[in-house]
DNA sequence: GAACGGTCGCTTTTT
DNA sequence: GCGACCGTTC
């Protein structure tokens, strides 16, 4: 939880650094990047080549040489987390001069211009942001409106193409202009309605954070022209992560000769690895850092080769494989600290026995003495690859923590919590009222819904004003039972807000809605156990809220508390300010510090399990690259396209260097997805290991069981990509035919054909009359005589026998 | 209006 | 293996 709040800059203020210790311990590569001045710069920083190090003494130095006021700077990051520590670095070096600055993600310094300047876009500066989650309901409310068929048109595809838009900055008309085939007209007529209830809403999503901020610069001279002689620097870290929108908004804020606004542009630093990119699939673009110079043409770029976290070997092994991605502009990684350890390689039967190895060899570290717990992260490509993981791990005893997976924030209960506080700050937030209207259950259905919903259509007013109109009785078709139930919960809402504008603390005002809503007590009534963690994790949120208020409350009377307050930021501590926290720090999820784990632990630590995703930006002593089969790493639907293809090898870079000391790589032959045995040949990124490096220590047995992939021994020479059969997929597989009938038998609980007699617990006897599906889908149909015919599925614990 | 049972689909996800 | 969604039933 501690990401939630930047820590405070409470470090004494040291002595003003002079010119030689900013620059002393840097090479000189990184002193250039530190002292270069004027014209655009990019720094192409390589993994591992001290890329923060040089962000931080550029901004002490921009300060302490160059008297640039702190007030003159924006620095941009893709996290809380980066922000928080640039900040925090940046402190330590020049002290609590660095709360005037601007540090902050691009979500965040968005909100802050969109609230300072709410009015100018005829919004409210209360507004909601919504998230993908919030999005998608909206989409999916807007799409059965429109009367859009939903298998045709999932609403979670409508959504990435609507936000593939908002990346390229596409209003509703430009997409509806572009509008080439049937797919788009309807993507473009669901964006505009979408885009109408958004600002009904009074809400902002994602994507419009930076697309509104955007045109708010464009459309309004006197906005940009502000924050143009405001901030005279601007730094952007991973600057291969920005989308297009996020490429222009800098733009927009520098500034440039050609824009004819009589201010010289800011100057722009650029920080990033454009081998590092793996965020195309959310709308980043690495022809940002590609083709920076050819955008800002007087620019310099500066290269940092020198790698300071891993061994010879690890970058060998990093530059080997990232080598085979084509049109890359050439790097090399190398350190002066020696070879180190060779990586290891394993080939398991299963990923059980995978796991069962990694878990072993955690062990035999720590006896060693090699590591300690919190040394090592084992990393997968999908987060439903850490059960098995989990379960060794558990059963050996072997302290560990998972990162990722569902975030706290996006769990249902602390959702339906925020929802709560959102009506109550916002009325106009439609999804977040409807979200809650019937949560917990009080009687309010979708028929009463859908009246009240067309009656707000109707009246074109809102949805909130609409409930409001059937507790008078304006409503036609609502019936009376309803109605009451209506009349409860506005006058719920009614208290709620009451108390909550009434001075209550926000987390007074959440256990109000805990307590009057019955919520937690419908909970605690529940005999499901998953309930009980439901009350513990809004236990949690109460805490959150807590020290929200707590925290607020010391920052405020601390000195640099006007430099925050009535500047596009809600009150300290108000509910506004936490909700804003609660959407734009989505990454509750600590995850455990490298020295010795989190309070409690004991003195090793835990290890550290993740995606690889998550792990960009990390590094620990012991990595553990695991699932390395074609299929699943790369993943099967990158086989097919070369981008994706490209973009997971910079996955394999970005693991791969992650790691200090020592790195393994493993694969599985056979693995269970979606409880079917899969047989995945070896990922095609093993073979770009240098094979020197590479100490097998088990390697395919050379006559494999079953199945034909992977003929020959694992790894270094893994053998010929055959074109794989996946079991499931394959069209025409049944259980007699598919090369797995073997392994399926194991899942079908029971094996019926037409005209078996079978007597099942409910129904009695009967006689199957057709066969349907494999695997764990099968279903027959069974003729039941007097019961009637019945399809039934024939896995699991079916109540039933055949005779 | 709620509860139940079948169907279907299934990366990654900084904000 | 699991959760989200839909149609049916009570």
């Amino acid at each position: 939880m501690d990401t939630l709040f930047d820590l405070p800059a409470d470090q004494p203020v040291p002595a003003r650094p002079g010119v030689a210790d900013l620059l002393e311990d840097l090479n000189p590569a990184q002193r250039e990047a530190v002292t270069h001045a004027g014209g655009p710069l990019l720094v192409v920083a390589g993994a591992g080549s001290g890329k923060t190090r040089v962000l931080t003494r550029r901004i002490a130095y921009l300060l302490g040489q160059r008297h640039v006021h702190p007030g003159e700077i924006m620095a941009i990051t893709f996290t809380n987390k980066a922000a928080a520590e640039m900040r925090e670095r940046v402190a330590s070096l020049v002290g609590r001069r660095a709360n005037a600055m601007w540090v902050s993600t691009f979500h965040s310094m968005c909100v802050r211009i969109l609230r300072r300047e709410a009015k100018t876009l005829d919004m409210s500066s209360n507004f909601s942001i919504y998230d993908s989650d919030d999005t998608k309901r909206l989409i999916t409310l807007v799409a059965r409106d429109l009367d859009i068929d939903p298998k045709k048109y999932a609403a979670r595809m409508l959504a990435v193409h609507i936000s593939n838009l908002k990346n390229e900055l596409a209003d509703p008309e430009t997409a509806a202009a572009n509008a080439g085939n049937d797919l788009e007209r309807r993507v473009a007529e669901v964006y505009a309605e979408y885009q109408r209830r958004l600002e009904a809403a009074n809400a902002f999503d994602f994507d419009d954070l930076i697309m509104r901020t955007v045109s708010l610069l464009q459309a309004f001279p006197a906005v940009a022209e502000y924050y143009r002689r405001r901030f005279r620097h601007i730094l952007v870290d991973e600057y291969q992560d920005t989308n297009h929108a996020q490429y222009t908004l800098v733009r927009e804020l520098a500034g440039t000769e050609a824009t004819d606004t009589g201010i010289d542009p800011a100057e722009l630093c650029v920080v990033g690895d454009a081998d590092q990119s793996i965020y195309a699939f959310r709308g980043a673009t690495i022809r940002n850092i590609e083709e920076f110079e050819r955008d800002f043409p007087n620019a310099h770029t500066i290269l940092l080769e020198q790698n300071y976290r891993s061994t010879q070997t690890i970058l060998s092994a990093a530059n080997s494989v990232i080598a085979r991605n084509p049109n890359r502009r050439a790097k090399r990684l190398w350190t002066d600290s020696g070879d180190g350890e060779k990586i290891v390689g394993y080939v398991s039967d299963n990923d059980h026995d995978e796991a069962a190895f990694v878990a072993g060899e955690i062990d035999a570290l720590a006896e060693q003495g090699a590591a300690d717990y919190s040394d090592v992260a084992v990393f997968y490509r999908t987060n439903n690859q850490s059960r098995v993981f989990e379960e060794i791990f558990i059963r050996l005893g072997l302290p560990y923590k998972v990162v990722g997976g569902v975030r706290f924030y996006e769990r249902r209960e602390v959702r339906d919590m925020v929802a709560y506080l959102r009506v109550l700050a916002n009325a106009e937030d439609t999804v977040s009222l409807r979200r809650i209207l019937n949560v917990p259950k009080r009687g309010i259905g979708d028929r009463a819904e859908a009246v009240v919903a067309t009656h707000a259509e109707r009246e074109r007013i809102s949805f909130w004003a609409a409930l409001r109109d059937a507790v008078d009785g304006k409503v036609a078709l609502l019936n009376p039972r309803s109605a009451k139930a209506i009349t409860g919960f506005v006058t719920l809402l009614d208290d709620l807000r009451e108390t909550a504008s009434s001075g209550a603390e926000v987390h007074d005002v959440l256990e109000a809605v805990l307590e009057r809503t019955g919520y937690r007590a419908e909970l605690e009534e529940s005999d499901d156990p998953q309930d009980a963690s439901r009350v513990e994790n809004l236990t949690e949120l109460v805490t959150v809220a807590r020290e929200f208020a707590e925290f607020t409350a010391e920052v405020t009377q601390d000195e640099n508390a006007e430099l925050v307050v009535g500047d596009g930021v809600p009150a300290p501590g108000s509910l506004p300010a936490f909700l804003e926290r609660v959407s734009l720090v989505a990454d509750a999820d600590s995850i455990p510090s490298p020295d010795g784990g989190e309070e409690g632990d004991g003195g090793a630590g835990v290890v550290t399990l993740m995606t690889v995703h998550t792990a960009k930006g990390l590094e620990y002593p012991v990595v553990f690259c695991t699932g390395w089969e074609d299929g699943v790493f790369p993943h099967l639907r990158a086989l097919g396209d070369p981008a994706e293809l490209a973009e997971e090898r910079r996955l394999a870079y970005v693991a791969i260097t992650r790691a200090r000391q020592r790195l393994y790589v493993s694969r599985a032959l056979v693995r269970s997805a979606w409880g079917q045995p899969q047989m995945n040949p070896a990922s095609r990124f093993l073979d770009e290991l240098p094979p020197d490096l590479v100490d097998w220590r088990r390697l395919e047995p050379s006559s494999p069981g079953f199945g034909n992939f992977g003929s020959s021994s694992g790894g270094a020479s893994s053998g010929p990509r055959a074109a794989t059969t996946w079991g499931r997929r394959s069209s025409s597989a049944t259980s007699s035919s598919s090369p797995f009938g073997k392994a399926w038998k194991d899942t079908v609980a029971l094996k019926l054909d037409v005209g078996d007699r079978v007597s099942h617990d409910k129904y009695g006897l009967g006689t199957v009359v057709s066969c349907d599906g494999v695997g764990p889908r099968a279903t027959a149909t069974i003729d039941f005589g007097a019961s009637g015919k019945v399809r039934l599925m024939l896995i699991g614990s079916v109540p039933m026998v055949k005779l």
